[in-house]
DNA sequence: TATCAGTTTCGTACGCTGTCTAGAATCGGT
DNA sequence: ACCGATTCTAGACAGCGTACGAAACTGATA
């Protein structure tokens, strides 16, 4: 008898394997040698497979307590497996735009969240600020990493075709002279622009441990 | 005859009044008064018709010159002008997680964003990386409102309804006592804690700022 | 004006999707 | 051995993107 946690684990292998387009509910069913209706007995929609599959690993994301007592650190260490489950888990970004992320697991991580800012002595609205503001980054930067990564690989273009289809549109537009900034950025490259993601989140750590002591928006 | 631009113009009607599910090539033909493969002299495939989509409202993402002088007020009207216009067509965000925006108007945008830093004094990486910085920001800000925005409103459920139905398995988890710091946050809410965006986003500025005279990451 | 190449439009079809319906098979408990 | 409940299944429906090949229309040339 096939089981919920069965079905899940199969969709997730599914989507580590091929990303989240391949998940469908009869190419779970046909993993699982059932077929495809069978599965509406354990769910009641595909969007509920999706709920459970996102659960499932925000597992990965909650870290073994204690955290550390220097909140920084506290969030830096969340921060980061945050970023090993995207990289497990590409689709996850293909996810986070759909819906609210309320399983058990999804709770404990936002818990944890909320937990690294205890010993910043903010009151509950100020946590409560620095988490939405913490997410927002993180989310950003996992969208765009996402979409860099994906977009030269698509298709099975490599990098060479892409630089040969691509560019030459996007050349004529470089070459016109109307983005002085951009243009050079693009055709020499910024050298370590990669990367950035601690940098950036240091930035906005900064800015919101500024504000504690002084005004209201630091400004 | 059809025009390409007839095309894009009614996807485009089709995805504010409807939402970017409803934009199929048979829907915008039959919108247009043509049969479905008759797009497809206009355009190659639908991923086309989404990016010509995406980069055609980017032009109202872009502001006139010349820009503020001051780089903050210059970076808080262009994020204004992003915000706007992700409300005008809430589909952008299901774009932004899919493609890279290189469009004229994309770009232009970008250029602007890059020109706002120039009062800084800092050098092309640093900007780059204070441009990244400040996108990712914006893009997990505008992703999560968004979701907050349409998990509710979903299959027609209003507010009523939802707090009905999904909270007694919410309210389950939160009443295990599992999550001491959220529990409160979710039975009582948290008073203000809606448009945190120009919050957070002195919050990054300020980051950035401080680490211009100082060192490397700002810590 | 008649012909012809090229573009635009269209009907049909294929394989895919989520999921509704209705019946068959299987199970645990009495 | 029976019965109600659960699990499984086949089939169907409406929708999707788009490949294929033919029709209709266009403007330019003979």
């Amino acid at each position: 008898m096939l089981t919920r946690e069965a079905i899940v684990a199969t969709a997730i292998a599914v989507a580590d394997a091929e990303g989240l387009d391949a998940v469908s509910i009869r190419r779970v069913a046909t993993e699982l040698d059932a077929r495809a209706m069978t599965l509406y007995s354990y769910i009641e929609r595909k969007e509920d497979l999706l709920a459970l599959m996102a659960d499932e690993i925000a597992a990965e994301a909650v870290v073994e307590e204690p955290l550390p007592g220097d909140w920084r650190e506290a969030l830096l260490l969340l921060a980061r497996r945050e970023l090993e489950l995207v990289r497990r888990h590409p689709w996850r970004v293909d996810l986070i735009s759909h819906r609210v992320a309320v399983g058990p697991n999804g709770l404990r991580h936002v818990e944890q969240k909320l937990s690294a800012f205890d010993g910043l002595g903010v009151d509950r609205l100020t946590a409560w600020r620095f988490l939405a503001t913490f997410n927002d980054y993180m989310t950003g930067f996992v969208v765009r990493q996402a979409v860099e990564r994906r977009s030269p690989r698509e298709q099975g273009i490599d990098d060479a075709e892409r630089a040969a289809l691509a560019e030459p549109y996007v050349r004529e537009l470089i070459e016109s002279g109307e983005f002085p900034r951009l243009a050079p950025m693009i055709e020499q490259g910024v050298q370590g622009a990669d990367d950035n993601f601690e940098r950036g989140l240091n930035w906005v750590l900064d800015g919101m441990e500024g504000s504690i002591g002084g005004g209201d928006t630091g400004r």
